[in-house]
DNA sequence: AGTCCACAGGAAGGGCAGGCGA
DNA sequence: TCGCCTGCCCTTCCTGTGGACT
């Protein structure tokens, strides 16, 4: 018995030295294919090295396009050059998806400079207004350049935060701020309030998605400090770049391929990568995807998925009209009050958005316009769907085929 | 060429919950 | 606590449409 872990581990050291370099939270310390966007955001930043104000950048770009990873680098180059140079530089990083209200984003930047044995700002409590000028107070007394990144800038809860932010150098007497926003949504700017607009947008960098090539490039560099010599097999890396260049070039998707792939290799105990345990982890990283989205669906959106499963069993073209009746049916079953056809349309066409189902929208000439529709996964979906205590017991359903015979 | 089917999908508005300031 | 506002979910009503059939 005591020697179950001790198997795994010798086990385990197969493929792998260093999973870490895999994950996303990983900065590297080389970006290969992002020079032209680090020396953009350095040529922005350095006046903060001579204690000048820099301006406030937007950083776009897709997802997996290297946008906080350049952030962080530069941030952490900047600090470098800062301490080498006795200049005072500050870098704060924050991730607007979790840290998403007005109160939670200054209080956050004020903790930053909150020594250990001052009090710290509490979660919550404060009035707002306190709490940013208790943030001024501590940019002013550590003086220098603040450089203030909000990452995913686009899922802060209202444009508050940002104007009030904007607004820190009028406020500031000695010290300086400046404000990296970085976003995925090209549009984001054009819902906000024109001051902050203006402000925040003074000098805008895009990131292009990266080529098949360039991602090879990346996990490349990746696998050297994440694989043992002679792990991988040749063709592993061109494969993971083929795929995630197929959708938007993501680095982030070519890396968690990467990675899965390596952990399945490794539970099955191979000593080496190999082009099969690609496309068992694509399976995979696919298949979990899909279970998250049907696991947190609304029950109104289930039961619609659960309709269409159902009506694909039953049909080989399975159209609104069929779906909705079968749908009405697993209502009355479950004990749901029944949506409208309209609604149901809208809720079918959102599955089809998050790439559940697919629904064509397709001619049948006197026999009317509808969608044909074809459900991704299906039984790994009704295995979700199954475990959930709202849907009806399939087995209780008897189905209504006439309509479909007359 | 015209008809007609079975919807697609837009527009408007009701009802409700939650947030917010007074 | 109250009234107002906003966003979301949903319904009702409506017009539009591709192509088989007449």
């Amino acid at each position: 018995m005591k020697d179950i872990f001790h198997n795994l581990l010798e086990s385990s050291q197969s493929i792998l030295k260093n999973k870490e370099v895999l994950r996303p939270s990983y900065v590297p310390d080389i970006l290969p294919h992002r020079e032209k966007q680090i020396e953009e955001l350095a040529k922005i930043l350095v006046p903060a090295l001579k204690g000048e104000t820099p301006s406030n950048v937007f950083i776009y770009g897709k997802t997996g396009t290297g946008k906080t990873a350049v952030a962080k680098f530069i941030g952490k180059q900047l600090m470098k050059k800062g301490k080498e140079l006795n200049v005072v530089t500050n870098f704060v990083y924050i991730n607007c998806e979790i840290v998403d209200t007005q109160y939670r984003v200054l209080q956050n930047v004020a903790n930053h400079f909150i020594r250990a044995w001052e009090e710290r700002i509490p979660f919550t409590g404060w009035p707002t207004d306190e709490v940013y000028s208790r943030l001024v107070n501590s940019i002013e007394k550590r003086g220098g350049v603040t450089i203030i990144v909000l990452d995913e800038v686009d899922k802060l809860k209202g444009d508050e935060v940002l104007y009030n932010l904007s607004r820190l150098n009028y406020d500031l007497q000695r010290a300086r701020t400046s404000i990296i926003g970085i976003s995925n949504d090209l549009k984001f700017t054009e819902f906000l309030d024109p001051r902050v607009k203006s402000s925040l947008g003074e000098e805008n960098i895009v990131f292009p998605p990266y080529s098949a090539d360039e991602l090879c490039d990346i996990l490349g560099e990746r696998a050297k400090i994440a694989f043992r010599e002679n792990a991988l097999e040749e063709n592993v890396i061109p494969l993971c770049a083929a795929i995630a260049a197929q959708e938007h070039g993501d680095a982030r998707r070519a890396l968690d391929l990467l990675r899965v792939a390596a952990e399945i290799a490794e539970r099955n105990g191979e000593s080496k990568l190999t082009e099969k345990h690609v496309r068992m982890a694509e399976n995979k990283i696919e298949l979990d995807r899909v279970t998250e989205i049907v696991r947190t669906l609304p029950v109104q959106s289930k039961l619609v998925l659960m309709s269409a499963i159902v009506g694909n069993e039953l049909y080989d073209d399975l159209t609104t009209g069929d779906l909705y009746q079968i749908y009405k049916d697993l209502c009355r079953l479950a004990g749901v009050n029944i949506l409208t056809q309209r609604r149901v349309a809208d809720l079918i066409s959102e599955l089809d958005m998050l790439g559940i189902i697919t629904a064509r929208v397709i001619s049948k000439g006197r026999y009317g316009r509808t969608r044909q529709i074809e459900v991704f996964a299906p039984t790994k979906i009704k295995e979700t769907l199954e475990k959930n205590e709202a849907m009806p017991n399939l087995r209780n359903y008897k189905p209504n085929l006439q309509s479909k015979l007359l």
